[in-house]
RNA sequence: GUGCCCAUAGCUCAGUUGGUUAGAGCGCCUGGUUGUGGUCCAGGAGGUCGCCGGUUCAAAUCCGGUUGGGCACCCCA
């Protein structure tokens, strides 16, 4: 049997997992004050749900799903990302009666990729939906969601926030026929994976870090010429907002996403503080997304972190995580044990960390007080018993005190 | 999927042009203290050198493959 992970997997132990749970407590707690309930939705899906909606040229669907048949059939894939899902789940329950919506989430994702920092096959993400929202306050919501999300997390400060508009379809189709016109004319000098772009996602060379190709992109049409008017006026009002709350932002015309169903605003927060992987929030709108699923026509923006990289950034932008130190019960014989096996009870019942062994000497439990940092130790044992007193002992001091039996649990919630 | 780099004790690492029982620090265990941790002192356990194969009298060291990891590309969160 093999004992390792599955590559792109990890274990999550507590230490670590502390420095997620900060992560999606601090979004869950601020989503709730937006008014975004938590919602999740199952872990895998019917394979149409991603495959049509994340488009059929993206990497994600052609190369990087786990797809697999289950026993009745059924083609199932774990999902790579929940926008889908939560689409999905509208749908389903027929709430185009109950807009406007507004749902948060975190939870596990799934793609095949190489693994490296920043990088998992399994990994975590938070994220917002807001459907039935069709004007750009919409999008300056969600953004701000997100903003102060990552102010509270004190990295705010540390990521800069791209934002770009990817027009309406009228735009978009246009736009997209001009640059295939114009890259056509340079397709002997670009490079192998942009020629493929040509076809599938013109959009995306505009994105490309290849040298050449980058020379030829500075010179390439901008989309402002294409824009329609609508649609120019719509980033207007997301830009105008944005100023309004003081949120900071720079204009990137090059980032594009690789999924087909965002349209209008496309935003990311970036950071140069984890390498090559700095993405840590990205979004934005994408109106056709459930029409796209058979649901009614109704408009969509959100986003989603990746909680491994805002978990890693909060390790360099938040104080070291501490835990609340114990109390720790130290009995000497058995007598001693079940007593303060009560005693462990009551000051548990009111919130109170409380340790205590389950075996060892006293030398044994003394140091596993000390290791848990414990800042006081209770030491009972046949003396103390039958003088109906404790032993308190100051882990830091080194400090003893006798306390009586009746009045300790008391003396220790002083402490 | 592509390129480059890496893999020695639980952890972080050293190991000379290939040469006898592979080392250090931290951690762990025991004792000094049969009712006192964290400090100190003394001692100890722990490694088929990622795995498979090859070269050689001899491989942790050189070569090939493989698995895992890192970085970049790609892609994205």
């Amino acid at each position: 049997m093999s004992v390792r992970p599955v590559r792109g997997t990890v274990d999550l132990f507590p230490e670590e997992f502390r420095r997620h749970s900060r992560v999606i407590d601090a979004a869950r707690g601020l989503a709730n004050v937006y008014g975004y309930g938590e919602i999740q939705t199952p872990i895998f899906e019917f394979t149409e749900v991603f495959a049509r909606t994340l488009g059929d040229v993206s990497d994600v669907v052609t190369k990087e799903m786990y797809t697999f048949e289950d026993r009745g059939g059924e083609r199932i894939t774990l999902r790579p990302e929940n926008t889908a899902g939560v689409a999905r789940a509208f749908i389903s329950a027929k709430l185009q009666n109950d807009l406007p919506l507004k749902y948060f989430y975190a939870g596990p994702m799934f793609r095949y990729e190489r693994p490296q920092k920043g990088r998992q096959r399994q990994f975590h993400q938070i994220g917002v939906e807001l459907f039935g929202v069709p004007g750009p306050s919409g999008d300056v919501e969600v953004i701000a969601l997100a903003a102060q999300i990552l102010d509270q997390l004190e990295m705010l400060q540390h990521c800069v926030l791209n934002l770009n508009t990817l027009g309406d379809t009228e735009s978009r189709q246009a736009y997209r026929t001009a640059l295939v016109e114009y890259f056509s004319d340079y397709k002997a000098r670009l490079s192998d994976d942009s020629v493929a772009r040509l076809e599938k996602n013109p959009l995306r060379i505009l994105d490309s870090k290849d040298q050449s190709d980058k020379e030829i992109v500075n010179r390439a049409p901008s989309f402002d010429g294409y824009l329609t008017a609508s649609a120019s006026e719509f980033f207007s009002a997301v830009r105008e907002g944005l100023d309004d709350l003081g949120i900071a932002y720079e204009l990137n015309p090059r980032l594009v996403r690789g999924l087909d169903y965002y349209c209008h605003t496309a935003f990311e927060f970036v950071t140069d503080a984890l390498g090559a992987q700095g993405t840590v929030i990205g979004g934005g709108r994408y109106d056709g997304l459930i029409g796209m699923m058979g649901g009614p026509e109704t408009p969509g923006v959100g986003w989603a972190g990746g909680i491994e990289r805002l978990a890693m950034l909060a390790e360099q932008t938040l104080p070291k995580l501490e835990l609340p130190s114990p109390i720790a019960l130290i009995p000497i014989g058995g007598v001693a044990e079940r007593a303060l096996k009560k005693y462990a009870f009551s000051l548990r019942a009111k919130g109170i960390p409380t340790d205590i062994a389950f075996s060892g000497n006293l030398k044994r439990r003394m140091q596993r007080a000390g290791r848990m940092g414990a800042k006081v130790a209770v030491i009972v044992g046949d003396d103390e018993l039958q003088a109906k007193k404790a032993t308190l002992r100051d882990m830091d001091t080194g400090a003893q005190e006798e306390v009586m039996l009746d009045n300790l649990v008391e003396r220790l919630v002083e402490l």
